[in-house]
DNA sequence: ACGGTAAGGTGTAAAAATTACACTTTACCG
DNA sequence: CGGTAAAGTGTAATTTTTACACCTTACCGT
């Protein structure tokens, strides 16, 4: 019997704030639960530790679960631990973030998993904590995407500068100019023109462009 | 017997980053562990959380214990929860980090529990994930400190225009021009000067400023 | 086939912010 | 009473950021 047996444990989750980019907003993943506590109130998708994996690992076998994807980029938002967060039991919980390409995402596993994308403008109130676990992930996404180049994570691999603008636009609640945020992009030498044209955005076609991490990764500057 | 008992407990500790501003370096609170696993290895100042306590009350009171001070400025570094991070049993633990004054920290009650301030930049190896916590914890207090006046923490109430550049020249790791950070200084109203001088720092005395944390949160505009 | 339409694409000048830089003042101390 | 060491102060050059408008292209509907 050591010292740690004078305290008590607790349980540990994982609740994960799942953003996406569709439509030109920005949204999250979220579902009415299927148990009790809370039965039927809108939640963050989470799920416990295992005793045998360690805390990222259990948000991304979560991550993994509820989507089909592996390798998501995903980024630990904290700690909630209120006492009496969980109705039920004493149940600590760790918030993760994650960016996903929506067009990644088999629209029958979300089905299956009953959860939806929402209007990250326009969530309601959530099960317990999670209205602070999403306000806390938001800001700490915007954040990140204002200092790294992450938010190709929510694009498809080649995407337009409309494309690009607009999901900075979403994310930070702001209108950019058009030809100063193209100047900006430009002096980004990891942001990568192609001959490929798109043409399901305009008639008259955009060039598409793609993240090279090679280049980045060789100059890390980025400033949006 | 619900859902949560499908999975299992761990124990739960915090740990605190202690920084302080002494001698014109930025300093942490380390002490020798005096308990096994770990006896006499560097380590961090840390505790269990209680089943009747929040995590940040724990956090709170690990600190009062150690420091003897309450209502420090304390921010959640992040959940640690490697499975093996802890030799003897699965803990998982939650790092803080805090700011003081050392001069309102007692030198006794420093002894008492034998930790020392040891500068940042020498941190030597420490206990299990200790120095990943420092190192996180280290960055984002640097974000905190470029973007809200919170420095003020690490001097006392009153405190000189140079002081104030040498904290932040030590918790950027740069020297500033010292005519350009006072022409900031002087645009920030929330940053006063008394008619106080103090005379300890040189022979020709300088002011002493305060921070006025009403007139900040009027129009708290912050940029170092 | 052609005019309307809607998104794609492009440069420059003004304003603001940031940087670089050096000397005078003061009061103590020896 | 001269040396010393920190306190205090302004301006010009540079860089960064912002504001702003028109032409191009290709599809679509008539």
């Amino acid at each position: 019997m050591t010292y740690y047996h004078e305290h008590s444990k607790v349980w540990l989750s994982v609740d994960c704030i799942i953003f996406g980019f569709d439509e030109g907003k920005l949204k999250i993943l979220i579902g009415k639960r299927q148990m009790d506590p809370g039965r039927g109130e809108w939640s963050l998708y989470g799920g416990f530790v295992n005793g045998n994996e360690s805390v990222d690992d259990a948000a991304s076998r979560t991550l993994y679960e509820l989507t089909g994807l592996r390798n998501l980029y995903m980024r630990q938002v904290g700690a909630f631990g209120n006492v009496d967060r969980d109705p039920g039991e004493r149940v600590v919980s760790i918030a993760y973030y994650a960016l996903i390409n929506v067009k990644d995402y088999e629209d029958e596993l979300r089905r299956e998993h009953g959860v939806e994308w929402m209007d990250i403008n326009e969530i309601p109130q959530l099960y317990s904590d999670h209205n602070e676990m999403v306000r806390k992930a938001r800001k700490m996404m915007q954040q990140k995407l204002a200092h790294e180049p992450v938010g190709f994570r929510l694009l498809p691999s080649l995407f337009t500068l409309t494309q690009l603008q607009k999901l900075y636009e979403a994310v930070n609640g702001e209108e950019l100019d058009k030809r100063n945020f193209r100047k900006r992009i430009k002096d980004m030498d990891f942001i990568e023109k192609t001959e490929l044209i798109d043409k399901t955005g305009s008639k008259r076609g955009a060039y598409l462009y793609r993240f090279n991490k090679r280049v980045y990764n060789e100059d890390p500057t980025f400033k949006l």
